[in-house]
DNA sequence: ACTTGACACCTAGACTGACTATGCTTAGAG
DNA sequence: CTCTAAGCATAGTCAGTCTAGGTGTCAAGT
């Protein structure tokens, strides 16, 4: 199962509750969707790059325990962006269900 | 707003109801979707034509009213597809749901 | 007659996002 | 001292969708 279009909206509203680095991101990916999005480094790291590169994130670098952490925040125009996305699944979920029945 | 990952799923589910002939199905997608999915025809034809290379989708042509139509059925496996695709869905969708929450 | 728009099909190629595969480093457990 | 988890990264592949173009019929308007 994989995440084609929808995966940018799910960051955001991860990012939406508090600010976190890409692993931890990964892993409240799987942890909330109750495994179904366990998705790949491969495919996360480089969709955080691709939002903060559109200014939807910002980034700082934390060496908490040692380990070197980038951790990722919305920025003004994410925090919308978050909101448009919510609002865009509801259209396509309400669309594809109509379809669907 | 495109369909990715879920076309197939949705173009199963419209012949569910009955067979039906390509530019039919895209109407129906069209109107069941309250306008959402108003797919151009490079997108639902090679689709069709895929579902039935898979073996989900028989066809035949009809001319009706002197024009020639492709009218689509599902097959046995084509059913049991369609199925699975509204489980499908309904993991997915939930599954966003909880990431979006 | 002619034009427009809906009906009806088709395909090659570009685009794009997610995935595969791989590589690097540090910390802690056995 | 090896193995696993934590943590980041990117180059390249793949698949599904869309763009753009083509063919032809039929009905209605001008």
């Amino acid at each position: 199962m994989d995440a084609y279009g929808h995966l940018d909206g799910m960051l955001l509203a991860i990012l939406a509750a508090e600010p976190a680095h890409g692993y931890a991101i990964a892993q409240a990916l799987k942890d909330r969707s109750g495994g179904v999005f366990d998705l790949p480094e491969g495919t996360i790291y480089p969709a955080l790059h691709r939002l903060e590169r559109s200014g939807l994130l910002d980034s700082e670098w934390s060496t908490a325990t040692g380990r070197r952490r980038r951790v990722y925040r919305l920025t003004a125009r994410g925090r919308r962006a978050a909101d448009g996305a919510r609002r865009d699944w509801s259209r396509f979920a309400g669309a594809i269900e109509a379809v669907l029945a």
